[in-house]
DNA sequence: ACGCTACATCGACAGTTATCGAAACAAGGC
DNA sequence: GCCTTGTTTCGATAACTGTCGATGTAGCGT
């Protein structure tokens, strides 16, 4: 098995504070078929009812982190929980660690920001 | 067929400047079932490349606005350009008005600052 | 070693979605 | 009226996605 992350989104690696992480606001300029598809994959990942939940959950709980046990009373069974966290990990919207018996997640922050910046508005124009 | 819009998101309509379009930021606490399901469907709406490029195409469009023949190159047969366009405008994100024989999409800014307040980070914490 | 708990993976199934070609519809010019 | 151009709708199909139960794996406690 060996979790090596084979899938993680390329453009997450050298995302610095002030870098782009992936592409520019929507509204600045049309979007190439690969920025395009590199920010809908980002999109796709929250555009799910429970992953949005989940998401939330992790976002939100103490210290920005939290156990799969914390956060799996959404109303789908454990394996669906599974797959859901595995689906964020690999949009690269949370990272997980193991700490004993249980698993952490986390938001991947810059991440969230660069989603935040593709949805700014043309600041006057 | 008389194009009552019939599936437009039900918080659309009440959306001021100030007030909440839809949902708290993500991280500011834990999402309910229903806010999640509303919010899902905006992500969704955007989670498809060729979605995606069109709306890029149309929000970075002169005038916050394009005809379908402005946009139609993003590598999908016709219907396929029109079926996207339609499952945004379903989600919110644009609307359409026929201008003599072309149909001109533009933007609903409220919608994009809803979304982009979603994913704000946590100011200071 | 044994069982127990927490979590992940597998295999299958149902529902949804993206895509196309063909056809219908709308507006304008002849 | 009829034809041309632009756009949407229809019907079909292939691919994807969410969901589950069963099974597998990792760590803790006895």
């Amino acid at each position: 098995m060996s979790n090596a992350n084979a899938k993680v989104l390329p453009l997450l690696e050298p995302v610095g504070q002030d870098t782009a992480p992936c592409c520019p606001p929507l509204t600045e300029r049309p979007f190439s078929a690969e920025e395009a598809d590199t920010a809908a994959r980002m999109f796709k990942a929250l555009g799910d009812p429970v992953r949005l939940r989940l998401f939330s959950l992790v976002a939100s709980h103490e210290g920005g982190e939290a156990c799969v046990c914390d956060i799996s009373d959404v109303g789908v069974s454990q394996p669906t929980v599974s797959h859901h966290l595995k689906k964020l990990k690999e949009a690269g919207l949370l990272t997980s660690e193991r700490r004993g018996t249980w698993v952490y997640y986390r938001v991947e922050p810059s991440v969230l920001a660069a989603m935040g910046r593709l949805l700014t508005l043309r600041p006057a124009a």
